[in-house]
DNA sequence: GCCATGGCTAGTA
DNA sequence: GCCATGGCTAGTA
């Protein structure tokens, strides 16, 4: 079933830890399956407490509807934001989380 | 048809 | 900016 690979999709994103991010693209590429533009439709479909602000797209930036929560919450976590958006750059690990 | 994406290009500073 | 892509959804036949 496709529940499935929403599900994999919010287990890979609940994953990620505190105070780290990934992209879209991460998580798609954690499942396996998936596109990332599926990544970012499960998450605006997402009701629960799945940490959605943890995910970006793979320059930084966000989304306008998201961006206001998402870099308060980020910032709430310790996650250095400059001019609008999260600095990926050197910050990729091997996982794909970056921190 | 719609997009909470991504990659590549042109055009400005 | 623009276009390609993937997957889902609404709306018609």
């Amino acid at each position: 079933m496709d529940e499935d690979r929403h599900e994999r999709i919010r287990a890979a994103v609940a994953a990620i830890p505190e105070g780290c991010v990934a992209t879209y693209g991460d998580v798609a590429a954690e499942v396996g399956e998936a596109s990332a533009r599926l990544v970012g439709r499960v998450l605006s479909e997402d009701g629960s407490d799945l940490p959605w602000h943890r995910v970006l797209r793979a320059n930084g930036s966000s989304a306008p509807q998201i961006l206001d929560e998402q870099h308060a919450r980020l910032r709430a976590e310790g996650v250095e934001i400059r001019d609008g958006r999260v600095v990926l750059a050197n910050h990729r690990v091997a996982s794909g989380w970056i921190f």
